[in-house]
DNA sequence: AGCTCTGTTAGG
DNA sequence: CCTAACAGAGC
């Protein structure tokens, strides 16, 4: 029966044969989870650059219209008119007998409760998104479905009041948009760093510690770091990202690490943030791993530094005006801790050699005190 | 110009 | 409280 609505709704070719298999399936696996799916939806992540959802939202959510509609019409109109369900529902009730037929259980779920929480608008919005375009269809392809038309436009719980909106590509594509959208905060350069060490950076990316080590370095890379947008592609040192970090730009020390991830150059004073704004490819994949995540706005380039700060972390886009500063900061993501603790016994290394000091003034005092 | 140290802030 | 990380001052 789901078959004789999808198909009945949907329009033709590959796409809803795609979508009718996909919809039975679906069907039946969301009649429960469809809400707890919901409810898990990623939310975007608060730091990340509002730049993408919404390019996601389009060809999947129709189908949870059209489920929705399915599914909630049997249960609810709160005070349905019976003139107006009389003629415009037959049909669909029909299909939903044969459902509870099938899936008592499901139905019982569908109307529990919380099955009441998806917001009216966000109906209103697929409906009246997808009923204007395929209610056409619908009447010229079979007109039984008509009444599927009127039913959606003139449903008096249209006028339910308004719930927080909920965007259909949180609620569907949770797990695919909000990713990909979060991912603009300043931890995904770190992983890219990271993903020079043979890692897929989504991979990564579901690693929580690594995080800690960028925190710091991902907010500053939002409100300061006008590089950003993108200082490696077009970069006249940086002939290909990936291997952007091989190439020792800058490198006074032989540090492997640095001429790993940390290669970095200073800019030259004239330097030109000539580089087209980031493209947030939603194939992630793509062949550039370091465009995924730049959704810096353009007027960061306003705000370009000439000559300070000309000493740029690749990894985060950090600038720091002294090699020694990305040097230290370079710690920050590889998590080296080159500067140890001289006491004996005490195995502490610090990644900045004034805290390994600090470090020892506090916790050895007596000691540093007597060796010194 | 660059390094080290100190002070400070923020997170766990 | 301890540590990470950063900025600024002094050298």
């Amino acid at each position: 029966m789901a078959m004789h609505l999808a198909s009945m709704v949907h329009g033709s070719g590959r796409e809803r044969e795609a979508h009718d298999q996909r919809y039975q399936h679906q069907q039946a696996l969301q009649q429960t989870h469809y809400y707890q799916q919901q409810q898990h939806a990623p939310q975007p992540h608060p730091r990340s650059y509002a730049a993408a959802p919404a390019q996601y939202s389009t060809h999947v959510a129709p189908q949870y219209a059209e489920y929705q509609y399915q599914r909630q019409h049997p249960q609810s109109p709160p005070s349905p008119p019976v003139e107006e369900q009389k003629p415009s529902l037959p049909s669909i009730s029909s299909l939903l007998h044969m459902a509870d037929g099938e899936r008592p259980a499901s139905d019982a779920a569908a109307q529990s409760p919380q099955s009441q929480q998806p917001s009216p608008q966000l109906r209103q919005e697929q409906q009246s998104t997808m009923a204007g375009a395929k209610q056409q269809q619908q009447q010229q392809e079979s007109r039984p479905e008509q009444q599927f038309g009127p039913s959606i436009v003139s449903h008096p719980r249209l006028t339910l009041p308004p719930t927080p909106p909920m965007h259909p590509d949180s609620v569907v594509d949770g797990n695919q948009s909000p990713s990909s959208a979060s991912t603009h905060s300043g931890a995904d350069s770190y992983y890219l760093g990271q993903s020079l060490n043979n890692v897929e950076p989504h991979q990564q990316r579901q690693v929580g510690a690594p995080m800690a080590a960028v925190k710091r370095s991902s907010l500053p890379q939002s409100s300061m770091s006008p590089y950003s947008t993108s200082s490696y592609a077009p970069s006249p040192y940086v002939s290909s990202p990936g291997a952007a970090s091989a190439t020792s730009f800058y490198s006074p020390e032989p540090h492997p690490y640095q001429m790993g991830l940390y290669g970095q150059r200073p800019l030259p004073s004239n330097f030109q943030p000539q580089m087209p704004l980031p493209v947030p490819t939603p194939s992630g994949n793509g062949s550039n791993p370091w465009q995924h995540h730049h959704y810096i706005s353009t007027s960061s380039q306003s705000v370009f530094p000439q000559s300070q700060d000309r000493y740029i972390c690749s990894t985060c886009n950090k600038a720091f005006s002294r090699p020694s500063s990305l040097r230290i900061h370079s710690h920050s993501h590889t998590g080296e801790k080159p500067y140890k603790c001289p006491q004996p016994g005490c195995g502490k290394a610090f990644s900045v050699r004034s805290n390994m000091k600090r470090h020892e003034r506090g916790c050895h005092a007596s000691t540093t005190t007597l060796t010194t």
